[in-house]
This record gives structure tokens, C-alpha cells and sequence, in this order.
DNA sequence: TTTATTTACGCAAACGTTTACATTTTGTAT
DNA sequence: ATACAAAATGTAAACGTTTGCGTAAATAAA
């Protein structure tokens, strides 16, 4: 794999290395003639600059790290979709790494990240991230970096999530209106931002429709599928709920399994709303109202803020926080 | 973000570049005291070494490139998985494209690849490639590359893909030996080889089985959805099959909600088997027997095969074609 | 002691760019 | 013609590494 240099063209046309990077880069102090006579042979010759010896130069490597708790996800996957889809037209190159819900390992991948020179971060904290600690050296670093989704508490930050309180209380409202009392909620880790808004959502829609809660129809269980499944066991068992609320896309799936194993029992008449970004949730059997977000509309959102950071463009955004909006769909 | 750099560690310790670069390597020709006051500072003021530096000077950068039709695909993501997983602990960092089974995306996907200087590239073909020019240019450019599941026909490469014709050759004979006899085939885009090695599975079990293959209900769509719903009314309402055998993941789950949406009218006595690889396959109502592939162990192995090419280990092996076995998953 | 060998390190070039600065060429005003 | 500004190009250093080669000091052999 032989690569045209600058170098070469440079004595192909018997002119200097630096006529010839001025050229390719239409600078002012090349005269016309000279400009088209490397751009043609530039073109001929099929070259392409180096990244790599570009970046070396700029300190810029034009790429990015995006950290995720997993990719084989559907929430996930779509928001990579979007992040790779914004990088490419904005002639960034992205690096997924997956910290599988492992704060060790989602401080390992800011270090890769870093130690490959990226130029920016995006991410998606892990389940048991529970300590910060590591993002602030990020912060201190001055290392640009968006969070997405599960983000830390932090304020000082660019976030981009959705408004989980209002979909949440959305999808309990639409649990009650169709004459739901007693809504079990499934969450996963506490430790992150999105159970706790969902959470919160979900306790005042109860309160504005006089519903009190019920401590014995709220369960968190972590990633694993045999907790969730004995969580929903319990809960059918001892609580009699009418209605499930879940929390967390793998959970959701997690969860209908469950359901479905034990309506195969006892029939069950049982509603189901939960937050996931399965494309194909109209085929589920359990039926469930999914709450979607706007996934790789996020995924596109990130990168715009990332790049907008690393390149400092004007006006300098104060950090921000991004909100967007669910989707509860009603089949 | 300042980081260390070799000339740094020499300055303080007042020895040259090149000893400390040696020291850090372990080169023989440093002696341990030497190696020890390195590596010690080195730790102390946390160096890493620059990869675009080095990448530079050993034109290698370390970095791959997957090309796939897209990731938010349950079969592609768990693929990019195993990929990424691979890679990282090889040491290697992976550009992910996507040609969203577009022809001129996928050559563009290339080319954004070979400019960034990557060592190497692992493709699964897009669904409207006909043309195999542009692999040749990458063959000609001795570029390491390796394909996976939607492989182009030439022998002289590396290839990782499963027994498509047993796995569905085992497919058909599962609904075979339920009792079917009029099994309805849904393919994809038929430039895939996966389509091809498929097709002739099912018709070789048909064969063996003593049965009459039927032109009615064989078809081909697109990726299009519409496309999926078209032929699937049209085979139920016209040729009467008693199964359905479909061909590719998202077909699969498309054709699945056209069967649903129309059992809705009439009820329909229909058994249906498909190679995907959704995770919640069992949740799927109408209910499937899915043909699943190893999609995390195809991606282990197509970095394995890459790195190997690249790192020019012996043996040199000959261009070799890695058969795995698919899963049918009776539930 | 002298000479040869080994050991440990430094110098400088190279990878492919970019860019500040110096130099040459051209054009303009006197 | 001379002086001077503007335009076009060249020189060289720099980004952070690695490495061939040279060399001084330390050790061994004569």
C-alpha cells in the first residue's frame, strides 16, 4: 500500500514541499498557475494527506472516543448510528469502546481513549459507575466531553438525555387512564440519573392522581435477567399488581420475558409500559407501550456539541444540558 | 491536555531521546540503572507514548476498519462486539462505517479507510454490491482485508462466514418433518451469498425430501419493508404455504409484521423459521424458530485472521474460508 | 602497558506534514 | 535608471517517535 507524498510531488514538479502543501491548501501566497499545476498532479497521482502526520503537527487526531456500556443494544447501537453518521460528514472518525456496565472498565476506556489522542469524548456512564472521581480529571484536563443518557450529576457538564421525568410520568398517566391502580415499577441501577428522573416521574404521577405508592410494587434489579425474573415472580406472587412500569431497555425485555413465562401458569391481566428502543415492539408478545427516545437523534446531537467544543468555535457555549423528548406509542 | 513526551523525560533527567526511548523499550543496549531512573520517572509523571508518532514513524497505525450495512442490526452490533473485544485486547483501535447497503457508500467506506491509514479492514458486503472492482483494488494494494457473512465469491481471500446451506437445509427439515410440505422462501437481495448459499439449501432439502419446489412461493425483496408485507400477502393469499422460511435478519422481523398483520384478519396455521439474530427471539409473537449465527465468536475470529495478516506472523496462511455453524433454536 | 572488545550512551536523520521566516522575483512608483 | 513594495517561492524547524551509526568509557585480552 504505497501512499503519494507531499515529498514526491514536491520533486515531480521540481518545486518545494512547502510550495506544495501551500497549494493543497489554496493558501494566497501561491500563485494560480502553481496551485493548479499540484492540484492536477495531485489528483493524478491519486494523493491523499496523511492523517496521521497531520495530527501529529495540529495536536488534533480528528478522531473521538465514545464509551458505551454495551453496543449490542438497541438503544445504544442506534445512538452509535447517529454519532458515527454526524462524525462522518464532520470529518471525524469514532472509537467505540464498551465498558459492559463495569466502572473499572469505563476508566480504562477513558485512559485508551486518551492515550490514543482523541479528541473528545461522548459518553454513557456504566450501571455500577457509582464514584466520578474519573470525570473530573476529564474535566480538569480540559478534555471535551459530552454525556449522553446516563449522565453524572455534575451541572458543569454538556449533556444531551431526554426529559425521562415527563416520560415517565406519560407513561404511568396512560396506565391510569386506562383504569390502572396498582403499577409495579421495575428499575435497574440506582446509581444512574435515568432511574432516579424515571423514578421520580413515576411517584408523581401516582401523587397528582391521589394513588398513594406502595413500597412492596418497587423492585430494582441490575442487568442480570434471573433478578428480574425473580423480581416480577415476587412481585405477581405478593403484590397484585395490575399494571407494570420498567425502567431500563434491556430490563424491559428482561421483564416481558418474565411476564410471559408466568402467564403461561396463570393468565394474567396485566398492562405493560417501559422504556426501550426495540424496533419491533409491535411483534412482543406480552403487548408493551414502549417509551422510546429519540436515539439517533441524540447520537447526532452529542457530536454536534463534541465538535462544536473541540474546535471552539464562536460563541463559547456554556455547558449545557440537551433535552429531548420521548415517545409513547400507543399501537 | 498536556501530556509527557519522551524529550521531556530526557531533558529532566539530562540523557538524550534516544536513550530514554530505548529504555522504555528494554533495549539490551541500556543499562538497568538507567532503564530503572526511566521507567521510574516515566511512571512518575505518567507518560504514554504518542501513537500518532509512532504510527507515523512505523506506518502502522493500529486502527482497523469495519465495514458493515449498519449497526443497529442485532446480528451486525453483536458482530461489531466481538469485534471491538477482539481488538482492544490485541491492541488494535476500529473505525466503524456504514454503507447502509449502498454500493457507492461502501467504495466511499474504503477509500475514508485507506485515507486514514488504517492497517487493515473486515467487510460484510452491502446488499446492492455487484460489482467487485473496488475489492480488487484493495487485493491489488496488498491491503490486509477479511470478510464476514456477505462475502464476495473470490476464493483468494480471507473469509469468515457460517454454513449457510446446513443451516438452512436444517431449517427446512424442521418444517419438514413437522409436517410441512408448501414452504414458502423469502429472500434478500440475491448479490449476497448469503442469499445464494441459503437458497440452495432449501432447495437441496426439498429435494432430498421429495419435494416439488414451487416458483409461487419463492420471492425476493429489498430491505424495504413494503416490500416484505407485498410478497408475503401475496404468497398467503395466492400459493397457500403451510410455512415460512426467511432469509436474512431484518427480513426476518419485517416479514414476521406483515404474517402478524395479517393473521389479525384470518387466522393462520403457519409455522416460520429465520435466520436472525434477535436476542428475544422467544418474546416474538407469531411465534419463530430462529436460524441464529455466532455472531460474537465471527467477530473474535475475523480480527484474529486481520491482525495475523498484518503482524505478517508465520506461518503465512494461505487465504482460508472459516465455516462455523449456525443454531436452530427450537423453543 | 597497549590493543581489542564490549557496554552504554549520544547524534542526527527519518516518518509526512505545516508554517514562521528568509529569499528571490516581479511589478510599481519615482 | 533607482528604490521599494508586493507577490511567489524556498529553507528549515517542529510535532513525538525510532533507529542506524558513531563514540567514549569500561572491561578484557595480549
Amino acid at each position: 500500500m504505497i501512499r503519494t507524498t507531499i515529498k514526491e510531488i514536491a520533486k515531480a514538479l521540481n518545486i518545494s514541499v512547502s510550495t506544495v502543501s501551500r497549494a493543497l491548501r489554496d493558501s494566497h501566497e501561491i500563485s494560480e498557475e502553481t496551485k493548479i499545476k499540484v492540484l492536477k498532479y495531485a489528483k493524478k497521482v491519486n494523493y491523499t494527506p496523511d492523517p496521521l502526520a497531520q495530527a501529529l503537527k495540529a495536536h488534533q487526531s480528528h478522531s473521538i472516543c465514545v464509551i458505551v456500556p454495551e453496543i449490542a443494544n438497541y438503544f445504544f447501537s442506534e445512538v452509535i448510528n447517529g454519532i458515527d453518521t454526524a462524525a462522518y460528514t464532520m470529518g471525524y472518525n469514532v472509537f467505540v469502546f464498551q465498558s459492559f456496565e463495569d466502572y473499572r472498565r469505563e476508566i480504562q476506556s477513558i485512559e485508551y481513549g486518551m492515550n490514543r489522542r482523541v479528541d473528545g469524548f461522548i459518553i454513557s456512564l456504566s450501571g455500577t459507575t457509582d464514584n466520578f472521581d474519573h470525570l473530573d480529571l476529564l474535566a480538569a484536563d480540559k478534555v471535551p466531553t459530552v454525556f449522553f443518557d446516563r449522565v453524572p450529576v455534575n451541572q458543569g457538564i454538556d449533556k444531551v438525555v431526554v426529559d425521562n421525568y415527563e416520560g415517565s410520568y406519560q407513561g404511568i398517566q396512560y396506565l391510569i387512564n386506562r383504569g390502572k391502580k396498582r403499577i409495579a415499577c421495575l428499575s435497574s441501577s440506582m446509581n444512574l440519573s435515568i432511574t432516579k428522573e424515571r423514578l421520580a416521574g413515576y411517584f408523581a404521577c401516582l401523587k397528582d392522581n391521589g394513588i398513594e405508592a406502595d413500597d412492596q410494587l418497587i423492585k430494582f434489579c441490575g442487568f442480570d435477567p434471573y433478578q428480574a425474573v425473580a423480581s416480577i415472580n415476587e412481585i405477581i406472587e405478593f403484590s397484585k399488581p395490575d399494571a407494570f412500569f420498567i425502567n431500563s431497555d434491556r430490563l424491559t425485555l428482561n421483564s416481558l420475558a418474565a411476564i410471559r413465562e408466568y402467564s403461561m401458569q396463570k393468565p394474567l391481566d396485566i398492562e405493560i409500559v417501559g422504556f426501550t428502543n426495540i424496533k419491533h415492539y409491535n411483534l412482543l408478545n406480552p403487548r408493551i407501550v414502549p417509551i422510546q427516545q429519540p436515539a439517533w437523534e441524540i447520537g447526532v446531537k452529542t457530536v454536534e456539541l463534541l465538535v462544536h467544543k473541540i474546535e471552539k468555535r464562536k460563541p463559547r457555549l456554556e455547558p449545557k444540558t440537551y433535552v429531548m423528548k420521548t415517545r409513547l406509542i400507543e399501537s
